[in-house]
DNA sequence: GGGGCGGCTGAGAACACGCTGAGAGTGGCG
DNA sequence: CGCCACTCTCAGCGTGTTCTCAGCCGCCCC
């Protein structure tokens, strides 16, 4: 049973891997992002224990990054309690449980038992609003059974407006989320890229899932236009 | 947290019922889909797990039917993994997510709990005066089944009125926080916009929720006029 | 009944907003 | 190195929206 761990605060890795040692796991042990993306590809791990925050890359990439490959290995999150980063985007990405720290021992083998256990994971969620589905892990994106080719930056513009449904998003709420975090208050790709998904998931079939609220922002109808 | 649990197979649904009141939820149980549609009526639930092949109604049918009164309750589907109806379908009706039958216990947890968290999108705040209802989130209006497109001003003015129902609010007041809290003292802009509502929400309806109150201000009548 | 004040409304001008096509810059891949 | 896909900027355009203005209406009080 081989288990990768991936923990920048030493002291509480060593901790875990020493743990997971004498209950018999074989443990390997890194301390940033970008090598345990590279060690989990190389795959052969029954499952993954990652942190959020980690220097170079975080675990939230890392999920991505896997799941984007086809890569189905178990995925336990570790996170800060007050992380910037919300669990519910980890396991939105694709992970399969998390812990928050500070997290009991007992809790972590547990846990970590049923995941091993339960092996091949499922697929992860499906969003959909009306005959519109999109499948964050898959990046794939379908109107019934059309299925619709999206460039990365479309696929997370419509991802997050699909996770918002029937709620009017700001234009600047979508440069801060979907874009960058410090962007420049040019709203003006979001318009383009708007465009761009019209064009490809409201013109060809007739609908209109992409509402401009004037003044507002934009809706995606909950039921898909 | 209260769930909701909608499944015929005895065993399985008690060893759920048990597990996650292990979890601190306060679970609810029934075992056809007339009964669970009634109790997801009535409310109060955050998440519903609902299996698909229910005798009485099908799960897929209950979830068609809520979404159609507007309920937007978070909806985890069950669905065996040979059953005659399709992950797909659940999710084209409205469901949120879906699980295969037989699943881990731990993925059940982890998707409930992202439900949970990413949740009813808080729909209950939509504000109501009589049949009118507006919804601040997804920056809409109706009159009963009628939907009215209002302009960003007369959405915010008529959102104001609206949070003080039955109240008597002053032009002045409204100058302040709808338009601008420096703005000149130039009344007559909240006469026109009231004019323009008068037009959008109770002309079209024969109604009058919009009263002048000479000399005070305007009140929006709490009935919806 | 008349005057005055407060409120209503139609018209129109100025403006801001959002959409689009063109095209430049960038990076990956053969 | 060249091609291609993608991302993003820019400027122009059409249109919806906002606000002002002037005239009118009607309530209220004398």
């Amino acid at each position: 049973m081989r288990l990768l761990v991936v923990e920048d605060e030493v002291r509480l890795a060593h901790a875990v891997q020493r743990g997971l040692r004498a209950e018999g796991f074989a443990v390997d042990l890194t301390h940033d992002g970008v090598t345990g993306l590279q060690m989990a590809r190389e795959g052969g791990y029954d499952a993954v224990l990652l942190d959020i925050m980690l220097p170079g890359l975080s675990g939230y990439r890392v999920v991505q990054a896997l799941r984007a490959e086809q890569n189905w290995v178990p995925i336990l999150l570790l996170s800060a309690k007050d992380g910037e980063y919300d669990q519910a985007d980890g396991l939105d990405v694709g992970a399969d449980d998390y812990l928050t720290k500070p997290f009991s021992y007992v809790v972590l083998l547990a846990r970590l038992r049923a995941l091993v256990r339960r092996g091949a994971p499922e697929r992860p969620a499906v969003l959909a609003a009306g005959d519109l589905r999109l499948d964050p892990a898959a990046h794939a994106v379908a109107r019934g059974e059309a299925a619709i080719t999206l460039t990365a930056r479309e696929f997370a513009l419509l991802e997050y407006l699909m996770r918002r449904r029937g709620e009017v998003v700001s234009k600047t709420e979508l440069l801060e989320r979907v874009w960058d975090a410090h962007a420049a208050p040019e709203a003006n790709v979001v318009e383009v890229y708007l465009g761009y998904l019209r064009r490809k998931v409201d013109v060809p079939f007739g609908r209109h899932a992409l509402t401009t609220i004037r003044g507002a922002g934009y809706r995606l109808e909950a039921d898909g236009g």
